[in-house]
DNA sequence: CCCCTGATTGAA
DNA sequence: TCAATCAGGGGC
């Protein structure tokens, strides 16, 4: 039985959670079973600083306001007809952010298949974050939920591989912020996401 | 209108 | 394999 982690895991700076969270297990405990990827994607959104976020210049309205609440929150919200879930971090009151862009499918398999579709190669069935959040069954119900209570929760795992960098994707029109490198993958790992120019 | 996207279509 | 298209929520 998976443990979810503490709330201090999510109480240091984004950079270094979105590195931490690389190789940790999203756990939905569901009537079914347990539903389980391993995170092989984040990237790291860094509040009023950071053109590329939602909370750039403390931008605070119904959909950014969990970020200004404790960090470990889960973020979700909705690009066009997809979920796409995010740990909130920093002190109450710094709105930053990690999305989570992609995992490895770990248990749960069958559930995974039936709502991804029967015809998908498995490999991409959680390579980017909406698939993800549509394979693990999470939606927006999870806005404000905390990434420390069952029956969504992140728990630690063992074994990392060599973690890389990377400017993140989709953030085109994002300024001097289009540089960052606040991506973080696990290095040659098939689960990752596409890389989208 | 612009996006932290993805499934599908139709060309090369 | 790749580029274009569009679905359709929320913020400005």
């Amino acid at each position: 039985m998976h443990q979810p982690v503490e709330k201090s895991f999510f109480e240091k700076p984004v950079l270094e959670l979105a590195q931490d969270l690389i190789g940790q297990l999203i756990v939905h405990e569901l009537p079914t079973g347990p539903v389980i990827a391993r995170i092989v994607e984040t990237e790291a959104y860094h509040g009023a600083e950071d053109q590329a976020a939602h909370s750039f210049r403390n931008r605070r309205t119904k959909r950014t306001e969990v970020m200004f609440g404790e960090p470990g929150s889960v973020y979700t919200y909705q690009m066009h007809t997809h979920t796409l879930m995010n740990v909130v971090c920093g002190p109450v009151g710094t709105p930053h952010a990690i999305l989570i862009r992609a995992g490895e499918p770990v248990e749960g398999l069958e559930f995974m298949r039936e709502r991804r579709g029967e015809k998908l190669a498995m490999k991409d069935w959680t390579n980017g974050p909406g698939k993800l959040s549509k394979a693990l069954g999470i939606t927006m119900n999870y806005y404000g939920h905390h990434w420390t209570n069952r029956p969504l929760f992140i728990a630690k795992s063992e074994a990392v591989g060599e973690v890389a960098t990377s400017p993140r994707i989709g953030i085109a029109n994002a300024g001097e912020a289009v540089h960052y490198p606040w991506r973080f993958y696990e290095k040659d790992n098939a689960f990752v996401s596409k890389f989208r120019p």
